[in-house]
DNA sequence: TTTTTGATAATGTATAGACATATCTATTGG
DNA sequence: CCAATAGATATGTCTATACATTATCAAAAA
């Protein structure tokens, strides 16, 4: 497939990813020691070593010193998946993507949301608004920013722009949380999704930091039968949701 | 924290990553080159490379050549979240977990569902059950086994037995593909999970391989208001679901 | 001015050797 | 027989060096 010649280190790499992925190493089987391979590929032991310690790190293989080396059990309680930027999502699927702002309000924290995002009396700027996929409406994003770590997102007009792409661009981001719940549409996402009363929708809460700051916090509502998230992921790592 | 020594590249790459973390580094700057940081820590080039290496394996730096090293810019459309085994994650909990079976029957493939999974007259093992958590309903799982890979799952005794953990240790994957979906509680869901009717669910289909081999579909139906999925990510590696 | 060319500097890959560390095995001493 | 001990061995870390690769910058040519 690649057509450009592989470091040796890769190839080696992926020749026992291969062998574990096809099943002819199954876990808890021994690999071959470096001195082995090292002959196999005529190299040094460097080479071989950098080639483990990869797979090492990536959690296929365990490293015991004088027993050797033994293909992991995967752990089903830690997979994964993607959470995609929902602008970046809808466009992967081929769909125009637009925003649309309902409400911008800057205030004076007050609700216990705001005051864990802003701090006491910190200033807030809240937007609501609509993500459109093709046209239609998607997702309801209700999003609070801290202007004291984003004093500049005040000045922006954020009537057709995502909020939550400027602000990626803006001000990386270091650490996120995420969490997927499920809920009923209520009247307000029944109208503004274009939906069915008490049709189930998607929920999406993030809140990010830069550092110890606190940047921003938001809830995406998904309409439930157009939007899902999907993850295809293997033992050496996951690809990308598929088209 | 870490009472043992610590290996010199280990030490570097945390620095590097401490200094990402807190901000002292941002995305975009220049790090040190690999020369200067070698005469900084005393060593020799291919100590400061493995440190670095590493750190542009896990995403945190971009590397190019006669330009220098710097930070990335963290990619909102690749955050991660973890999907736990429902057995550990209740456990974890601090709940006690049971499982509890409804129906089992084995059949000759006949649904898209079945034939995608076990293939043209394939047997399948088809098992519904509930979980529970501190004796309450939890989810709802139907899952179908593919016999041809998994024959001695027929044999097994899956009354109070959750059939994915005991599937983790029969058979390791090598592949999964997870979607998680929303959806409205149906007259039989609202009956097995004690929930109202019409009330919003969380839903996780799994499927997996070992190898080029199809071992098993399931679908995990969580009572919405008790079930999220929460991870906590930052930008050197995600950490476990809190408590 | 624009384009080409070439030197330069940074990372990428690989080697051979050295010593450290953990752990398995066999031998020895009680 | 059990326990302590002493190799043996595989991996872990690190060095010093070499050459390959490639983006960048500046000088030369069009």
């Amino acid at each position: 497939m690649t057509s450009t010649v592989m470091p040796l280190h890769v190839r080696i790499r992926r020749d026992l990813e291969d062998q574990i992925r096809s099943g002819a190493l199954m876990p808890g089987q021994k690999v071959a020691f470096e001195h082995e391979l090292m002959t196999f590929y005529n190299c040094s032991r460097m080479t071989v070593n950098k080639a483990m310690s990869a797979l090492s790190a990536a959690g296929l293989i365990e490293r015991r010193k004088r027993a050797g080396t033994f293909v992991k059990l995967p752990r089903l309680d830690s997979t994964v998946i993607d959470i995609p930027d929902i602008q970046i999502d809808i466009t992967a699927r081929g769909e125009s993507y637009g925003f649309e702002l309902i409400e911008r309000r800057v205030r004076t924290a007050v609700t216990a949301k705001e005051r864990e995002l802003a701090g006491e009396d910190g200033r807030v700027l809240s937007l609501t608004g609509l993500h459109l996929a093709s046209g239609k409406p998607l997702a309801v994003e209700e999003r609070l920013i801290n202007l004291a770590a984003v004093p500049q997102a005040e000045a922006v007009d954020f009537s057709h722009l995502s909020p939550g792409h400027w602000l990626l661009e803006a001000v990386p981001w270091t650490q996120v949380e995420n969490e997927i719940s499920a809920t009923e549409a209520d009247a307000e996402l029944t109208r503004r999704l274009g939906i069915e009363k008490g049709q189930a929708c998607l929920v999406l809460d993030r809140r990010t930091w830069s550092g110890p700051e606190r940047i921003t916090t938001v809830r995406q509502t998904y309409d439930g039968t157009r939007y899902r998230l999907v993850a295809h992921f293997d033992t050496l790592r996951r690809s990308a949701p598929r088209p």
